[in-house]
RNA sequence: GGAGGGGUUCCAGAGCGGUCAAAUGGGGCGGGCUGUAAACCCGUUGACUUCGGUCUUCGAAAGUUCGAAUCUUUCCCCCUCCA
């Protein structure tokens, strides 16, 4: 059996970091990657307006590749999200409009950016949008060449499309296609930039095979896959999804505060698989802060993983901000804030009102029911009269705190 | 093509003419305990409300009725079995 110490060093922290699902042929992918720096790509859907958690995997894969002297090559699925992949999809998804596409895209493409580095040529991120290559293709000439290579018998054995046929759920002809195309991207890439290594999530392992056996068969060339498990947090729940939404990767979608709150409340026994997982640390060093303070690791997973998404300052201030909210200080400086003017105060708003400006709520019923369970503080002062009248008297120095429920703090500035 | 079963509030799943904004469980939210954790306990979980109520929900539309999630008709969609 293949040792464990001659295996590349890439694949080695792949590994130990947690990120290894499944591998195409282990020992020569590791044998090409000790005699050669070689290219990797990963491929995202653009069907959301923006990345979240869901996607950090990817991303730090590809931040391993090039921390490894390895290049990365960024598939935008500019052309493939026209199709919709059917993978552990139940129903064909809405299809985009162009202009939707692009702007996801472009979006993305800047997420990205933040976590790859750009300044050394050598594995300086390459972007790529299969529309380029998908929006010509010729339909003879593309059966010719590379439809031959699929057999619809072995398609029918694929999971996306079995689970779909046994419970008689349409499949239609475009999403069976999808498999073709996404192994043609993985063809053209190869071709193009010699890439020869695909990574993604486990749901993604038999699209990847299907991409390595295509340029098998058209090149006779080897070509690599390597995939992710997906993460389960401990709780059972699907890493990415909290009650209120997604956790998005993106500011303007969720606050680098909440971003980092996001964080600082990962359940104990996720702490250390997320610290190897989603920071730089050293794999060595996370293994002898194991029995430090529960709180303060995760304090340190919560800044590694803001910074390296907003950058240094965004996660001192959350720190900050967390802090002064929590220890019960009169006010937290740093605090996601809303601004009211004299006029709302005028019109005499009242605490429920307010608490709907805030954006933490949306419903008053809500309100006053969180009202009534002594959830709602303004000042760290519990409310229990939802017809409080805001007054100017409530805010010291134009500020004042407001709480919903013991996590939720927000800043109103009188203006 | 034939025979049945079903679509209920975030999910699962009861209800089968008024007492139904709809049992129960899960999830969520809030409170308690703690450590911004887990477990546990309690409360809450359509919207609006001058807290008296009011309005909108039980696949869609129409109808019967004083009154429908519950009955009738048509339509749409799912599932199981047989061919």
């Amino acid at each position: 059996m293949w040792n464990y110490r001659h295996m590349n060093k890439f694949l080695k922290e792949f590994k130990d970091r947690g990120y290894f699902y499944q591998c195409t042929s282990e020992n020569e992918l590791s044998k090409l990657l000790n005699k050669e720096k070689i290219k990797g790509y990963i491929g995202f859907d653009c069907t959301a307006e923006s990345l979240h958690v869901g996607s950090l995997l990817q991303i730090m894969c590809l931040r391993l590749l090039q921390k490894h002297g390895n290049r990365p090559i960024v598939l935008l699925g500019g052309g493939t999200t026209r199709i919709g992949d059917p993978s552990g999809k139940d129903k064909t998804r809405k299809i985009l409009s162009e202009s939707e596409i692009k702007k996801n895209t472009k979006n993305i493409e800047r997420i990205l950016k933040k976590y790859l580095y750009s300044d050394n040529p050598k594995t300086k991120p390459i972007f790529v949008n299969n529309y380029s290559w998908l929006k010509e293709l010729n339909y003879i000439s593309f059966l010719r060449e590379i439809g031959k290579h699929f057999t619809i018998n072995k398609m029918l054995t694929f999971e996306s499309v079995k689970t779909r046929l046994d419970r008689e759920q349409s499949l239609s002809y475009m999403e069976f296609n999808y498999m073709i195309l996404q192994a043609y991207d993985f063809l053209e890439l190869n071709k193009k930039e010699s890439c020869s290594l695909q990574i993604g999530g486990s749901d993604q392992w038999g699209n990847i095979i299907n991409g390595t056996e295509l340029i098998k068969r058209y090149s006779g060339k080897q070509a690599y896959g390597l995939t992710t498990p997906l993460i389960t947090l401990a709780s059972g729940a699907k890493m990415g999804k909290t009650e209120s939404g997604a956790v998005w990767l993106d500011e303007k979608l969720l606050s680098s505060y909440n971003y980092w709150q996001f964080w600082r409340n990962v359940d104990d026994r996720d702490v250390i698989k997320f610290l190897k997982m989603f920071t730089d640390l050293d794999i060595r060093e996370i293994e002898r802060m194991k029995n430090d303070n529960i709180n303060e690791l995760k304090t340190k997973l919560a800044n590694e993983a803001t910074s390296m998404l907003h950058g240094k300052k965004a996660a001192k201030n959350s720190e900050q901000a967390a802090k002064e909210a929590f220890s019960g200080n009169l006010l937290g400086s740093k605090l996601p804030s809303i601004k009211i003017n004299f006029r709302d105060i005028e019109k005499k708003i009242t605490i429920v009102d307010l608490v709907i400006l805030s954006n933490l709520e949306k419903s008053k019923s809500e309100i006053r029911r969180l009202i009534y369970g002594n959830a709602i503080r303004l000042n760290d002062k519990i409310i229990s009269d939802d017809k409080l009248v805001i007054s100017d008297e409530l805010f010291s120095n134009n500020y004042l705190k407001l709480s919903v429920g013991k996590k939720r703090h927000i800043k109103v500035v009188l203006d």
